[in-house]
DNA sequence: TTGTATGCGTTATCAG
DNA sequence: CTGATAACGCATACAA
């Protein structure tokens, strides 16, 4: 690989001159401009980035640490980032972390290292500790998930709120025995749900039944587990409110199985909106999260920290909305 | 954010021992050690990648530049690629470029500026003179869709022989009046996998029908609306082969639309087997490619190019499944 | 318009 | 075991 020196060399310049040349801003003369342009051709030279940006100290990249990419919800987030992003002149470049705590620390590093910008995190392992300190070092937002009561600003929706019009919804319905698929972990949506949830209920006159709680992983087949549990309740559920469209599915799935109708014998609604729910037959309520919007708000936010040193705001709520479809109402 | 001098000053010792102290190889007394350490510490000091990696003239980076994430065939192959990178001590970043050559290039333009020691590569955009280019600069292995006759290790299935079988299988079924959902564009896989279906016709002694040819973009939408053309047809096809399970799910819910049964009215097969596919009601008949593997092998390869400087083979071809599920067998 | 000199932050070599 | 020095490749301030 040539370097810049090889480049001036060759076309009888100096190494400033060649890096006024791939910088086009400066001025150099047509006749060298020719000269070295013929040269870096000929060399095949390209820019080190790495000495580039170690000079700058400046890289125009951001990173977008996420737990996982098969997870289409993210798939939709990352694409309000990536346009945003583009039409700030930054480059984006995903790191998965599989939910692996070790993983994301070593991306970690690589930010504090400088060789981004920023970063947006998603559902980071990280603790509000850690979190803190990260961001008296590098401009950093959090994106759908986040931790509360550190400098770090985050953009995502009323998680209660969409949980409570769900459940309203299948209330409405006239349903009365209605199950929760959740999630333990440490995540605020996962609580923040469930007492939607419950305060859906509470309002109906509902009593709460933990019978009729349970919790999964986000994953297909924690969902269709779980219904499988709730159908051989003596008092079968007549609807189910689950965290996730993946789970909702599994739970579908699994009632299918069972010879149950979806939604006369049991309706269920999920929560998320991915682009398969309304594929899946029957076709899934949800809660649509504006996931795209979610991934551009991030990044606007996070070019403002990058470009003027700090944050506009540190709660960014975007709207939500309640999409019914067939697998409450027929 | 400090730097190795201003940990060396507070310590009372040279930047270089301070350098050994990061990279626990050196012998550094206890002592210094600790003195270093308490240093780093109290600095919250971090190094710096950009400046590492220049004088290293090594990442331990890997890009895997790839269409879109949201394609869920292309998230089962990054978790192989993430495992044996790991395994190797190689940290991975997703490059998503959206089918778009302008930003595939930006990538390519900070993989040739060291950004990173390899690439593996999934759909590329680029023509085969500026791959062939680029192997001769960097380590780049193309997985799944490749071009042929340039210095580049691929990794794949065949494609032609898959389709073969799954066009086969209808066949089997009874099936005459098949009907091939395509896609036109560069992509070898497109015209090996018509090629096997024309073959698989050929062999019954069944008629290639251009009306049962149609070609979608691989979303659900194109699989939808072509379903919806073949419907009209006057003699309607019994069965469906499509390049991709996502046109086929878009096929089957087309169908269903029209009230026809699944499979006894119209079978359908599709291509790659993406976990959704057997979440799908009726689950879906497909060609399973070994993702996962495809992933690895891809990886192996370039680590493989990386440490010894050159690949071990040109051709990788993995072993592919028909799976027999409800769309095309009651 | 162009060249010289310097430093971005790190690690490797060599000497002590 | 430790320090001084140079070099990785580049962009910029300053001088010419």
């Amino acid at each position: 690989m040539s370097t810049i020196n090889d480049v001036a060399a060759r076309a009888g310049v100096s190494a400033a001159t060649v890096s006024r040349v791939i910088n086009v801003n400066s001025n150099v003369s047509p006749e060298t401009f020719k000269k070295v342009t013929k040269a870096i051709d000929e060399l095949n030279y390209r820019p080190n980035i790495l000495g580039r940006n170690l000079r700058k100290t400046k890289s125009e990249r951001i990173l977008v640490i996420l737990p996982n990419i098969s997870n289409p919800f993210y798939s939709e987030i990352v694409k309000g980032i990536e346009d945003v992003a583009n039409q700030n002149g930054y480059y984006v470049m995903l790191c998965n972390t599989d939910s692996d705590l070790a993983r994301e620390e070593k991306y970690i590093k690589m930010l504090k290292g400088q060789l981004a910008d920023g970063a947006i995190l998603m559902a980071s392992e990280m603790n509000s500790d850690d979190l803190a300190e990260l961001s008296k070092d590098i401009p950093v937002v959090q994106c759908c998930e986040y931790k509360e009561g550190i400098p770090m600003p985050h953009v995502s929706i009323d998680n209660e709120l969409a949980a409570y019009k769900a459940v309203k919804h299948l209330i409405g319905l006239g349903h009365e025995k209605i199950a929760f698929i959740g999630a333990k972990n440490q995540f605020l949506s996962s609580s923040l749900r469930k007492k939607g949830y419950i305060r859906a209920l509470g309002e109906a006159g509902i009593n709460f039944d933990p019978d009729y709680c349970d919790y999964g992983d986000y994953s297909y087949k924690s969902g269709f587990r779980i219904m499988k549990q709730l159908l051989k309740l003596s008092q079968r559920p007549t609807a189910v409110f689950c965290i996730s469209d993946i789970m909702a599915i599994g739970a579908i799935r699994s009632a299918m199985e069972e010879k149950l109708q979806i939604p006369e014998d049991i309706a269920v609604c999920g929560f998320d909106n991915i682009y398969f729910s309304k594929m899946f037959k029957p076709s899934l309520t949800t809660i649509s999260q504006p996931m795209y919007d979610l991934g551009c708000v991030a990044m606007d936010a996070l070019v403002n920290m990058i470009e003027n040193g700090k944050a506009e705001t540190m709660h960014y709520f975007l709207e939500h909305e309640l999409v019914i479809r067939e697998s409450t109402v027929k």
